[in-house]
DNA sequence: CACGCTACCAACCATTTGGTCTGTTTTTTA
DNA sequence: TAAAAAACAGACCAAATGGTTGGTAGCGTG
């Protein structure tokens, strides 16, 4: 049954190391060849486990944006402490992980969106997928939030978490190139003030008598 | 003196038709001899206008993209009146539009500055050059905000421009699939939440009694 | 009207691109 | 251990790319 193995291995090896080309470079901005040199590898292998360009790009998509979005953004907030705590500190940690990255390109998801878009619509479909699950997350976890008095009960939760995902792919296209740290910092004491904002009044206290 | 009418004409023609492109299908992706197709015009005639693709961008950047920044973001705001309402307005007109493009492909910054960051140092600075500018202009708002006394005084003026900035460059990235309408009602919701947040305290009057 | 210069044409070039095809090595299976 | 299947090598191809070059309409000026 291990016959696979090999071949998984070596899939897993180019699609690791083609997610890091089409980070750095751009999707049409990277050729294959780019990548089989990379690895010492000839056309005959790449094109022996996929099917085309594209297809290896989905698979990637599959397989490894997708498991980074999950790790990075969608696991952190689907905690049931405090919400507005849990997004901080998820917002915190990722973008910390920018700042600390050497060579940074933006948010993953950000900039393929921005390659993709009105270009490639079967690639769209997969990271529009991506964005709806990250959204929905959102929304679940505000709700939970209104529900134990964390969050102030007349906040519009989908209208939160479209405005969190703006603020968060938009810092992470800030950072790249200017003084990350401290648009890192200023951009989390502002979510901080706009979290109090929706908190709920402080007169009505968590609901956990509810429990 | 206007023997150069001509040559300025179709410089023009060849930057406008050229950015609609390079907007569109993103600047890797779209080739000298598309945007000459399309004008009807050769090879020669680009190149004896222009020193580059890369020449022609950046002269793309300077005369066209800085002046729709300009008039799209940054003179709208430099009004003396109510610092908030002016940023309020500025964004509900800007993706007021952005919604009535029928081909929307985002933000043309945003657009740019993720394909070329990390990528074309020489681009970047003029990109970057912008981002810049808007800043300042939005820091230098809302410091006339705070003076004017519509703005608490105790806000982080560098903190709330990147704030905006980011949460703007990242809703139009969210605007361009799906449901832009929707999406651009909700950010100007909680961008109005947001403000409340940090306007001045309602028992401070605004000083209008200083002048 | 001839001269010269601007603005443009179109064939051409070297290189790169995604993809194919034939063959060789390596591994599994009988 | 031999045959069969899997994994890979690398030469090859047509199309596309940014850029070059020699030539030529058209037009203002002497």
């Amino acid at each position: 049954m291990e016959k696979t193995l090999k071949r998984m291995a070596t899939m897993q090896r180019m699609q690791t190391t083609g997610l890091n080309l089409f980070y750095k470079k751009g999707y049409y901005n990277t050729s294959v060849d780019d990548i089989l040199k990379e690895l010492s590898l000839s056309k005959g292998a790449f094109y022996y486990h996929f099917d085309s360009k594209e297809d290896f790009f989905i698979q990637i998509i599959e397989q490894l944006v997708v498991r980074k979005v999950y790790s990075m953004l969608i696991e952190p907030i689907e905690g049931h402490e405090n919400t507005l705590e849990l997004i901080t500190n998820c917002f915190e940690d990722a973008l910390e992980t920018a700042v600390h990255n050497e060579l940074d390109y933006g948010f993953l998801l950000n900039n393929f969106i921005n390659e993709f878009n009105g270009r490639n619509p079967e690639i769209m479909k997969h990271l529009n997928e991506i964005l709806r699950i990250w959204e929905v997350t959102l929304v679940s976890a505000i709700q939970r939030g209104k529900f134990n008095g964390h969050i102030d009960r007349h906040v519009d939760a989908e209208g939160v978490a479209v405005y969190l995902m703006s603020s968060f792919i938009g810092i992470r296209t800030l950072m790249v190139e200017t003084a990350p740290s401290a648009r890192k910092y200023r951009f989390m004491s502002q979510l901080r003030q706009y979290f109090k904002s929706i908190e709920a009044k402080s007169e009505n206290q968590p609901n956990n008598t509810s429990y």
